[in-house]
DNA sequence: CGGTTGTTTGATAGGCCTCAAAGTCAGTGG
DNA sequence: CCACTGACTTTGAGGCCTATCAAACAACCG
């Protein structure tokens, strides 16, 4: 039917992402990389699945990092959670048919494309990866209400640094993060869309933490000099990630 | 098994909320009536949904405003969510099994509460329900990131007027505000809860819209006076509420 | 090497916060 | 029936955090 070597080959971030919150079996390993149809790219600044737009499709980031944005009138821009690879992208669209934002790709990305349609067979027939692939959305809602929290609540300088703890649990489940260090080609004008600031105060707000010694932030590259401090100065606990093995 | 006639005669609005994105058989109707175990009450201030506990329990709100919260170590407050009547308050504590916020009645509340238990049941044996229930939550999420965009980009002004839009469409969904006018039991200062605002602050904001004849808010109840200008002030678009039915 | 994109710095402005106190109102009890 | 209380709303003054505007600096690129 589908290539699955050449195509469910690709998707070894994603079964880690699922496999660091519940077991997942063999049978279901071959269900998810059937599941995927074909691989495509999406350069830097393309838009990976719009806004309003009917979707049969949902995308697995394979590489690179991607945003939900969502635009306002008057042209201000927020990014409403950043997707690793591993992420379903939008696998929301699968219930709700249309998107409320676009999907970016803020660099250049992979993604592995799923039809709905095989998504409905999943619901009809695999139960527990049903269960497994609702949670996995119920998790982008928490991050939701933790960034919520962080855009409502938190000084620049916490919820930057909330960001970077976050980023590095993240891509450390994934295998991109390791020793205090990550990969992030992001511009502080994209870091400022998250937090809900401007470059201007984005770039200031980058040196507070590198002046505490905390983090340092240059070229693409993230090197976190004291986690703890980190963690503290964000006010970060990582529940909200929900890391623990569950049965579900 | 259960008295659905006692217990279940209650969900009318929630039946409502359903039935406002898709369409729901009788046989559904039947299961979601049958999966009701008990019918509580939890008064105001009170915490229907503790975080960071484990739960075997889902709730739909009855009657009632409660509200997804989660706190900040200095005490700082943020709710992340209202939830109406009609509203699963806790659907996604059944494959989250614990929550990251806790679920708080900001008036007296009435809940239906359905064990996990049940929901499991339904995940094997009612895909398309299944279905229905995981977009119940992923407009959960939708709504998220619409007030992540508030907290983020807009003004306080525009964002409380987007956050009246919002509970006027919600509640007219379920019967609860028409003509402009519903009830909204809130405190000044839960408002500002909602907005990352001070209470100060929120008081200021309801006294721009007043003053600009766009609604009027006293004593528990909101009259919108202009209701094309209150949505132009909060940049209201209803997309990310899925008003349209849809075959899931 | 000019052009473009991204980062950094400086000066000023403004939205929202903080602190403080007065005003309003419903409920309670003498 | 009128203090009295407590919760909420409103007003005022001053200050801080972040935005805005402008320009210089740095780095990459064809």
């Amino acid at each position: 039917m589908n290539d699955s070597h050449s195509t469910g080959g690709m998707i070894g971030a994603h079964l880690a992402k699922l496999r660091a919150r519940n077991p997942i079996s063999a049978e279901e390993e071959q269900v998810i990389r059937a599941s995927v149809r074909e691989i495509i790219k999406v350069p830097a600044q393309g838009t990976a699945a719009p806004a309003m737009t009917p979707l049969d499709v949902s995308m697995i980031l394979i590489s690179g990092i991607a945003a939900r944005q969502k635009d306002l009138r008057d042209g201000k821009r927020q990014i409403t959670e950043l997707q690793v690879p591993g992420d379903y992208t939008d696998l929301h669209s699968f219930t709700l048919k249309y998107l409320d934002h676009d999907v970016v790709a803020m660099t250049d990305c992979t993604f592995a494309v799923v039809p709905h349609t095989r998504l409905r067979e999943m619901t009809e027939r695999h139960p527990r990866l049903t269960r497994i692939y609702w949670f996995a959305t119920n998790l982008d809602a928490a991050i939701h209400r933790e960034w919520e929290l962080s855009l409502g609540r938190r000084s620049a300088t916490a919820s930057m640094a909330h960001l970077f703890c976050e980023l590095y649990v993240r891509l450390g489940i994934v295998g991109l993060a390791q020793d205090g260090r990550f990969d992030l080609p992001l511009t502080q004008t994209q870091l400022g869309e998250c937090l809900g600031i401007t470059p201007v105060h984005a770039n200031r707000t980058l040196q507070d933490l590198r002046r505490a010694d905390l983090l340092d932030f240059a070229s693409g590259m993230v090197r976190i000099l004291d986690l703890d401090g980190l963690k503290r100065t964000g006010d970060f606990n990582p529940a909200y990630l929900y890391l623990e093995p569950q049965d579900r």
